[in-house]
DNA sequence: GTCTATACGAAGATAGAC
DNA sequence: GTCTATCTTCGTATAGAC
């Protein structure tokens, strides 16, 4: 399949990216951990490494979102736990060692596309994260900033837990963010 | 002053990893930013860029230490505050392209010893910050889990500012996190 | 679509003079 | 302590053959 290897390289780019950071994910690095062919890697991606980390943002985020469109109908509580289930996931796979490629690209962007995509992909997490919860129980005036808090929270958790190699940060963060949307969700 | 440049040196190389992140901060950028002498480089850093780097975190966490230290009896919700506060000067001094070093050297460390030192620095913003709160007023059961969440969902929250390229979204994040204390300390 | 070879630049690190 | 020169490695990117 002629797309097969473009995903697949966009796939172990996103790892990679999670992982080691912007500048650590080469082209080297993902050839070797994606066995793609050397030679197709402008073919498949002219517009050189942007394109292929642009491709592995879009990757990224439309993961999170397939497991967001699920949750249509949950009440709010789930909702923030499937997220926070989410992130810790990516930490116990990877033993410690895996973050979020948008914030890795956030945090080491040296192109303007990059960022700002990075921002697009954020923001779209947010509003549906945000609509979930309203119609999930949490007030509708208090959703987008709760859906923002959790999400921090969760990101900001992730680098704990790396840093700390435990998982005890994430799991103090998960829990008071829980608690946090359960008190909206009565009050 | 002979110790005069190598701290130089230092102070700009925490720059410039909030900034452009750790790969980016190369010793050209150091140098350039600084002003220091290029000869000296491994005088002063024999280790090389590791010991440049590790001496960075020291100092960041360091600045950090240093305002939580004027905090010492004054109630949770202004520890919070001026925590808070001290993320909201990095994105508004810097226009909103700087961030945690401690966080890009988590998320892009190629070395353990780096890792490490983040890992110890987060630790001790961490104790320091839940001792605060719960001299502040917060139960001392839910001190430690509650610095954690507002750690986490601050330097969450300045790398969501820095992707949307606006304060919102830090803003809303700090909204919550101090309602959150103030909430804790009430009951 | 995949290959090899290669150009080009950046970055870390070392050696030896002053 | 500071300098210049140099080595090595690595990463991006291009050219041209198959």
């Amino acid at each position: 399949m002629a797309a097969g290897v473009r995903q697949q390289m966009v796939d172990t780019a996103a790892v990679l990216l999670a992982k080691h950071g912007l500048q650590a994910t080469s082209f080297a690095e993902v050839l070797k951990a994606s066995g793609a062919p050397r030679g197709s890697l402008y073919h498949h991606f002219p517009g050189g490494k942007d394109e292929l980390v642009l491709a592995a943002l879009g990757a990224a985020g439309d993961r999170a979102a397939t497991v967001l469109d699920g949750l249509a109908g949950q009440p709010a509580d789930l909702v923030a736990e499937r997220f926070i289930g989410l992130w810790r996931a990516v930490l116990t796979r990877s033993d410690l060692t895996a973050g979020c490629s948008l914030l890795a690209v956030t945090v080491a962007a040296d192109s303007e596309p990059l960022l700002d995509r990075a921002g697009e992909i954020f923001a779209a997490w947010t509003e549906r994260v945000g609509e979930l919860l309203a119609a999930g129980g949490v007030p509708a005036e208090q959703s987008t900033a709760l859906a923002t808090s959790l999400i921090a929270a969760c990101e900001g958790g992730v680098v704990l837990a790396r840093a700390a190699r435990s998982m005890a940060p994430y799991e103090a963060v998960a829990g008071v963010q829980l608690a946090l949307v359960r008190s909206a969700m009565s009050g």
